[in-house]
DNA sequence: GATGCCACGATTGTCGACAGGAATGTCGTC
DNA sequence: GACGACATTCCTGTCGACAATCGTGGCATC
């Protein structure tokens, strides 16, 4: 009899793939070799090899021709570059969100907090992570600028990523009290305010990140001989 | 005999299509067959559709499922959306080039600039469009900003497009005289004059689309007809 | 004993063919 | 004569297999 489940899609694949990614199961450097995806995931290499397009996209993965894939693993100045990205974005976002802020956007700002407090609440690291990213792409949606929304999460894939790699523990100061703040001061039209709250709470996120970093091994030999 | 030249890349064949796309060979709502292009090119079509993902994370051609690919029709908004981009990206790109340029730098700038009047002067279409890209791309290369210079890449390439779909005849005025100031009040290290300019550059430059874009027929059946 | 070369195994890149789905043209019926 | 259902045809989506390439281990040589 034929197999009464769909095969997995590409869409699945990447998103299971950057759960194991940001959840640490699958640890930066190791390889990714697409027969054995495609056994695992019960579909062709072809597919595979889609998804694999999109994870390199994304700077979850990197390709090498001839070589495969394997987690990246993002060095220090380019997770500086990630959050000079973030700065430089997500203010105007904010900026041009405050001009345009809505009751309705209000609440769904409000809810989404909500949200990230009972994941908080629960202990919930899966649901802490993807509802601290899913918050900054709201407030980019809510914005109206779509093309920065698509940049955006393109930035905070690998924004996950490099919390993966330099914040071995979770620290647990990451919570929603920051995001909460700025939702205040968005609802209150408060313009000035929520664009230094949105790069205080930015510049909070990357100094937890060079703190833990300058403590980490270097992992590229290379690095760890000159 | 076997055929001695190597068979198309996959950049080549993005170029190419690229190429045509903003030389308006190829006009926005054309349909992309993969067989017909594998013909073309000579390679299979897997190739081809390799291309084609590449071109639809630049936003070049569109995607639809079991449809196929056509050349991407930007809407009004979208440009709107572009721009805003461009402008909340590349005026923070200015001002952190401004904090680091250097001699080499600047005549890597100066040097980029006379070789647009060169194209300008010899009426060079191709060369102008690619040349003036290239200049916003290496003010990103220049800062220093390795992630916004890739975003940076595909908002060029989506500017194409929409100069290609709302300039039909080329305004002449995008000349490279706007390039020359921003140059040269880099050089000076005037930071706010240089962010300013390049502003005025970008209004300039979609205040061109917005006019000839309300002049345009609308290219959506449902629209023209509604 | 160390080094350079060669062959093997493994993995990726590419291709051709088959199957599925959507749009179009045609026929039968009201 | 017009509408709806069906068959056809084209195109895309997917798969399995073959060919090219690279890393690795063994072997001969210095």
């Amino acid at each position: 009899m034929p197999d009464p489940r769909p095969s997995a899609t590409v869409e699945t694949i990447c998103e299971r793939i950057w759960l194991a990614i940001a959840e640490r199961r699958l640890r930066p450097g190791a390889r990714l070799k697409e027969e054995q995806l495609a056994e695992i995931f019960e579909v062709s290499r072809a597919r595979i090899r889609q998804a694999f397009a999109m994870l390199e996209r994304d700077g979850l993965i990197l390709l090498v021709p001839n070589r495969g894939a394997c987690v990246a693993e993002p060095t220090i100045d380019e997770a500086r570059d990630v959050f000079f990205a973030r700065r430089a974005i997500e203010g105007r976002v904010v900026e041009r969100l405050c001009a345009r802020i809505d009751a309705p956007g209000i609440a769904r700002l409000r809810a989404h907090v909500e949200a990230e407090r009972a994941a908080h609440a629960a202990r919930d690291r899966s649901a802490i992570v993807r509802l601290s990213g899913a918050f900054h792409l709201l407030i980019a949606e809510l914005s109206g600028a779509g093309y920065l929304q698509q940049v955006l999460r393109d930035l905070i894939s690998r924004t996950s990523l490099i919390t993966a790699v330099y914040q071995p523990q979770m620290v647990a100061n990451c919570g929603p009290d920051e995001h909460a703040d700025l939702v205040e001061a968005i609802a209150a039209g408060h313009t000035a305010r929520a664009v230094a709250l949105m790069a205080a709470h930015l510049d909070h996120v990357e100094r937890d990140i060079d703190l833990q970093g300058a403590a980490d091994p270097p992992r590229d030999l290379r690095e760890a001989l000159l």
